[in-house]
Formats: structure tokens, sequence, C-alpha cells
DNA sequence: ACAATAGTGTCTATGAGACATTATTGC
DNA sequence: GCAATAATGTCTCATAGACACTATTGT
């Protein structure tokens, strides 16, 4: 859309009106007529790591924010399309091409005063990734590293990452709610109970064992079972492998609740 | 969002460096250096008009998609966000500050190819308005209409207009399962058929009568009682007037189904 | 045998869905 | 009284939650 979506008569010329722009108003434009923007994508990457959600921050190094962190982001290119330049972040960041775990947009964050140096404006994206996590935070030079999310604050992010990490905690936890998402975060075939610490972790807190398994299970679509089980280094009865049986959407959905007592 | 966001020996230089723009990287950038989009905002703004749900379209006289259907928007001045763009917008067309319905934002479109003349991105939003729908179309030359969304198809619409509808329609389907959101198209009172009614418009299917009122009444912060009844017109008992409690969170949500036999 | 982990069975309370019934108005 | 609309009551079935119990492994 554009100009086109506007009722005819208020189309809105450009803001430099030349004798070139006003000829090629029906044609083409010049972009630099129109109030230019950058924009950026940034992704909150999100992992299981020892039960703990996590997610992948990097350490400033140059004005502004030096020294605060930040989520991985990059400018869209001109030819590429938002989903492009994040799925290229992710592979940049964490190897991993995006179908290895999940990707999907968030939101898009425009506060004309968000970057101090111009207006930029950032489309945002959630990933979840397989728990290994594939950490590769010293790709390069720059520190990086995966936060537990109960550790990550307002004051220790650059520019409006609280805003960013805030808005993206609650879409992950509450899509685990209707939505098949959690496999996301786990390799190809998983035991019950590595999906119910999934859950656990995002959600931040237990949840009962027997019930939540009756309900993985009853759910048609969620996971089936492979036959195998966890090959195991402890002693224990060995868990049986599932995966994911290809439903996105849960219905009914599995609801979360406060703290229960049992584990 | 922008260089900063990046591991700092990856920060990418200006795409032509000049001696200006090296000069003053670490201060503010020369907007110009960067790749520029042009930032548009579009608005679905839903309403229901005789029991169906139906979106605001603007007939487009110009190139291109002349003669096709377009969601009302327009661009992001420099100086102001998305957010209110998209309020200028809702403004403009319905007469409607944003609080007397809903506003909030959907998604970010921006295919390198979505507008044949330049590169745009849209930040769409979706707006929810109060049934009466101030239609105020003839507000200017322009030809603008509520559609029902049953009628509005792929091949009338401009750019990826369609897309978006898509994505609002399941977007607003499913927050009316978990948030309180279908009070946004009533009046500031109401009654329980006629919230009845906006989730059978929005759903687009019958629903129990006496189990909705049930799971309605006992969702604790969803309506409260007025003690007031609306006037009638017509035979039959005068229907209690509500008003919304406040709360935007359904527990537990009013989950849709497939159509019920009964009414 | 015992510890540790995985998996099943059972009881109860709650809530959804179907459907019958009562209440209040205009004509 | 009757039609039309609003509101309530009752029954059944499914399921969430609590919790006790069984199964399979390593040491």
């Amino acid at each position: 859309m554009t100009a086109l979506t506007i009722p005819d008569n208020e189309v809105p010329m450009p803001a430099k009106v030349t004798k070139e722009s006003q000829e090629s108003f029906l044609g083409s434009y010049d972009p630099h007529e129109y109030p230019p923007f950058a924009l950026t994508s940034d992704i909150a990457m999100f992992t299981v790591i020892d039960g703990e959600l996590s997610v992948l921050l990097v350490r400033r190094g140059q004005h502004p924010y030096a020294g605060k962190w930040a989520l991985p982001g990059g400018f869209v290119d001109i030819n590429e399309s938002p989903e492009d330049a994040a799925a290229r972040e992710l592979l940049e960041e964490t190897g991993l091409a995006p179908g290895d775990g999940h990707l999907e947009q968030l939101a898009t964050f425009g506060k004309p005063d968000r970057d101090p140096r111009m207006r930029v404006v950032s489309v945002a994206y959630v990933a979840l990734l397989p728990s290994p996590g594939t950490p590769k935070a010293g790709s390069d030079a720059a520190e990086a590293r995966f936060w537990p999310v109960s550790q990550v604050t307002a004051e220790m992010l650059a520019f409006d990452h609280a805003d960013i990490v805030d808005t993206a905690l609650d879409r992950v936890r509450s899509k685990l709610e209707y939505t098949a998402l959690a496999v996301a975060f786990l390799p190809e075939t998983f035991t019950l109970v590595e999906l119910q610490q999934v859950y656990e972790a995002v959600w931040g807190h237990r949840i009962a064992r027997a019930n939540f398994r009756k309900k993985v299970l009853s759910t048609p679509g969620l996971v089936s079972a492979t036959g195998q089980t966890r090959e195991r280094d402890r002693q224990g009865r060995p868990a049986a492998l599932y995966r994911h049986a290809g439903t996105t959407r849960l219905h009914p959905p599995l609801l979360r609740h406060e703290p229960t007592a049992s584990n």
C-alpha cells in the first residue's frame, strides 16, 4: 500500500516537491522524497538451559548504550524481506536455519526516539531453539551469551529491548498454551519428561506429572511414540521417546495455572 | 535495532562511505546513507453490521490496482510512531479516537515487491469499532464502505491486503476466545444477547444461548449488571444491561467449537 | 534390596453441552 | 391468551487436578 490505500484526494505529495517528482508521481517514486526510515530486524532467541528459559544477548562495545546488552539484530537489506533478514541473523548467530527451530514475527517497535542517532524502526522476531542450544557465542570477538530470563533486568538492556523481551516472553508463554510450540525447544525425538521440563521452564512453575502426561497423550496430533527409549547413564526406568505428530494448534489448550502442590 | 545490536566488529559502515559519514559515524548518522524504506500504516477496521463481521475498505482510483479495494492507511510521519499514524488514520476515517473502540498492532508486511513503485513496509493494525459503526464513508470523495468479510475475496483487494485481512481475521477470532475484546464491538452498555451476537458474527456460527450466558456470567470480571434494562420497541421480555467489568484476559477461555444444534 | 526415574489407575469436583422450563413484555 | 424474547434449571458427560500405586532400570 502506500499512497494508494488513502482516498485518492488525500494522496500525499512528496515532502519536497520537485519538477521530477511531480512528473513521476504516477510512475515510480523517488524514495528520497519520502520520510526515510532505517529498518532493522531484532531477534529474541530463546532456549532452555539447565531448566531455565534463556535468551541470547550481545554486549555492546560502542556508543550508545556501550556496555549494555542488546538483542542480536541488523539492518534489513533493501532487497530482502524482514523475515529474510531475521533468518540471516539467526544463521549468523547460531548456525541454525529457520526450520531447525522456530522463527516468527513478534511485533514492530518504532517510537521516534528509540535510537538516539536516527529514526530506526525494528521488526522484532522470536526464535525458539533446541536445547543443547549451539551457543556458538564466541563466533566473533563480540561477547554474546544466553542469559536466564530471570536474571535479565530492564537496566542491563540497551534501547527499548526490555520492551521487546517482555513482549516476547508474553508471546512464548501464551503460545505454549494453545500451540505445540514447546517441541521447538527439543530435538527431533524427546521424552515426555523433557517436554514437561520445557513447559516448566517457560512458565516458571512445576506441573503435576501424571496429569500432564494424560493431557499430552490425549491431545490428538501432539506427539506420537517412536517405540524407542532414551539411552540412560543413571538408574531408573528408561523413558519412551516421542516425536511431534504435526499438529500446531492444541484443542483444547493446555492452560497454565499457578503452582500445584505435587510434582 | 541498527548497527548497535550487531557484534561490534560487524557494525556495518554506511553504504556510501563519504568523509562526512565516517566522521559522524559515532555521532548521528546520515539517514540517506542507509537503505531507505517508506513506512506506512494500514488498518483493518472491523465492526458488526446486521449480524455480519465487516471490514472497512477504500476503493482505489489511481494506479496501481486502480478499481481494487484497499485497507485505509497512510504514511508514517518521520516524527510519529506507527501507533500514532494508525490512530490518526482511524480518526480520519471514522471520527473515533482509539479508546472509543480498540486499536492494536497486528503485524508488519514488508516483502520487497509488495508495492510495484517503491520499497514500502507497512505496519498493519486491527481496530474494533462499536456496532452502529459511524460509517462516515463518504467523508471525502473517495468511495469507502464496510464489506461483510464473507463477501471479501482476494481478487478484489489491492497489494497484499488479502494477506493482511486474513491475518487480521485470525487474530480477531482467536482473541475473542481468551480476551474480553468482544465488548469493543459494543457500546458502553449492552445485553448478553448482543454480546452473544458479536461472538456469532465473528466466529460465523451459532452458540447455545443458555450455556453462553452461564459461561459469561461465571467468568470473573467479564461483565457486571447495571441494573437497567434495554428499551424495547417490540414485544418480549426486556433484556438486562451489562457493562464490561474491566478484565481483559478470560480465565478460563471461551473456546469456540463447530456449530451446535440448539439455538 | 533399594534408590531413582517412568508410567498408570482412581476418585472427585468442575464445567461444557443439550435441552426443558419459567419469566416478562407487547399485541 | 398468544407470540416473542429473556432468563433459569437440570441432567449428563468429559476432563482437570490430586494422589496413590505399579513398572523398569542401575547399583
